[in-house]
DNA sequence: GCAAAAGTGTTTGAGGTACACCCATGC
DNA sequence: GCATGGGTGTACCTCAAACACTTTTGC
């Protein structure tokens, strides 16, 4: 057994990683089953130790793969957390990162040690290990802050994507309604999507046109 | 000569401190100089390594408090920076704090292993150690979001203020100018100074009314 | 009296919100 | 033919931006 040896105390740094999606109508985060103590059997965001030579970054998509068989589409970081005592075993800082990812990417598929991997609505969350759902809080402030003014929602859709599916993210995202018109003009304004020349047929009513990001800068890591 | 020693390597985590201030009718970061290697002699934001048992927050007022001789008023996160190799020594992860402080408030006096802490105006900053630089520059763009849509501005401001004084915060911050009527009407619709029924006399000219914040709230820690 | 900053309203354009009907389809 | 969601336009209101003159003082 390798010892690390410093001549003054150093804590440990993690990074956990709330990862949103939306399946089902419902807006979901990605969590883990813990394997190990201590929290044992408790679900937990995915997340674990930063390599000494890893970024951080780095270390937040990489755990999330090891977890959960899940690759990051769009990743960034959220807030670090560090109150003493938030691990019983030891001082850990932990450096929490904000994931998101069309459903149609994602399969959970535990791994490493977690003895599973799933998605949970917002609406029916179990207790979660440390101070998780207090990250996990922050992380769907954080989501709705930044609906309001960027593209992000287009991370949350498939490649093609019909103006009421991506009104519907705003949606269960915002815990709103949204008039469907007014959200025409809104998007519209911001000329971000564009129309594929497809339609998608579902049902007893007139197929809608499908839309794709203009810019493919707005769907970074696809 | 303690050692400490763990099972598998961690990095040191520190914390830095980018500091506003107004002063000299102009937008101040304060920097102290190093007493150490690596980069002795340089400027850098002050900082330092975070106690085993002490919260981030709690050392990075700490940290500015014995290396500048300054007590923070506001102060929050801003972002963790981890880059492997931003430290020459060893791996360093750095949380970095925005602080501000109204200039009435601020008297720099060097002290631990600083050489000198300064006030360096934005427009004529020094070479930066390590990537401090960067960090600070991240500060100085979320002081900027900030005070579009919060009251921020009032933790640069000593207690009674003038509303050109106020607005000048903003133009400096901002580096903009500012419309006086459209300025006020904004301040007025955000409800929160009132008139101390004070005036500030300050040359040949009319005398300026002063206010103050009307909630406490909106100026913590003073 | 003159120089200097304080103080004060109105007009205009843009963007957000409220709101109702026809269209194309599957069954 | 009917139920279902897709698609479209207008009126109103609020907020941001442009813009000029009078007031009070120190010298």
């Amino acid at each position: 057994m390798m010892a690390y040896t410093y001549d003054h105390p150093h804590p440990a740094v993690t990074v956990d990683v709330v990862l949103f999606t939306i399946r089902d109508d419902d807006l979901k985060a990605l969590l883990i089953q813990r394997g190990q103590e201590p929290f044992e059997g408790s679900w937990a965001l995915p997340g674990g130790f930063v390599g000494i030579g890893e970024s951080l970054r780095r270390a937040a998509w990489r755990e999330l793969r090891e977890e959960t068989g899940v690759h990051a589409g769009y990743i960034e970081q959220l807030h670090t957390f560090g109150r003493p005592g938030r691990d019983p075993r030891e001082r850990v800082i932990t450096v929490a990162y904000l994931a998101l990812l069309p459903s149609d990417r994602l399969e959970p598929a535990p791994a490493s040690d977690a003895k599973a991997a799933k998605l949970f609505s917002l609406k029916n969350l179990p207790d979660l290990a440390f101070d998780h759902a207090n990250i996990l809080r922050r992380g769907h402030e954080r989501l709705k802050e930044k609906l309001d003014d960027s593209v992000i929602a287009l991370q949350l859709l498939p490649v093609a994507f019909t103006h009421s599916e991506l009104r519907r993210v705003y949606e269960l995202v915002l815990g709103v309604t949204l008039d469907k018109r007014n959200f025409r003009k809104k998007i519209s304004a911001l000329d971000v999507i564009e129309a594929t020349g497809e339609e998608k047929r579902a049902g007893p009513h007139r197929p809608a046109k499908l839309y794709r990001a203009k810019n493919p800068h707005d769907v970074p890591f696809r």
